[in-house]
DNA sequence: GTTGAGCGTT
């Protein structure tokens, strides 16, 4: 069993609660006992949440790999970098970073592909020109949070 | 509206 995302699990708390309050609402004019309300809002959260958490699975299967992409055209945006990247795999997530203070853009980005794609796309793509700039297309260095047994981070403190 | 080596946010 998989929990699917944070924001479906935070929806899911949120279904929980409303469904709560519905059951406060629809079994409170019977004139019940307050543990049995309470009983009947928990069975109801949890009814909400297995049937969030049953959607989210479908898609969990997919193993993905982050791509960075490094000097691009600052008039490039994420459509025009995904359409070229999916012309070597399927993308899956697009981010062009852009400067939080001013909001204009850095010039590189990362692309999540799957990781055959993403190892084809790298030996396509990195080094070619776009828009008139050479690519830099390699593997990202931290961020991916994968369970990859190619790149381990030992840490290197001293006993 | 500008610039040009780099590894990041929800």
């Amino acid at each position: 069993m998989k929990l699917p995302d944070q924001k479906s699990f935070i929806f899911s708390v949120i279904l929980a609660v409303v469904g709560f309050v519905i059951v406060e609402f629809a079994l409170g004019s019977l004139a019940l006992s307050p543990a049995l309300l309470f009983g009947a809002g928990l069975l109801i959260g949890a009814i909400a949440i297995a049937a969030m958490s049953s959607e989210g699975v479908e898609e969990t299967e997919v193993k993905t790999k982050t791509l960075y992409v490094g000097n691009l055209p600052y008039r490039a945006n994420e459509g025009v970098v995904r359409a070229l990247f999916e012309e070597q795999g399927k993308v899956f997530n697009v981010r062009l970073l852009k400067d939080k203070n001013t909001g204009k853009r850095r010039g590189f980005g990362f692309v999540e592909m799957a990781q055959a794609d993403a190892d084809n796309a790298i030996a396509k793509l990195n080094d070619s020109e776009f828009q008139q700039r050479t690519l830099k297309v390699r593997e990202a260095k931290q961020k991916q949070e994968d369970d990859s047994s190619a790149l381990r981070t030992e840490t290197d403190q001293s006993v």
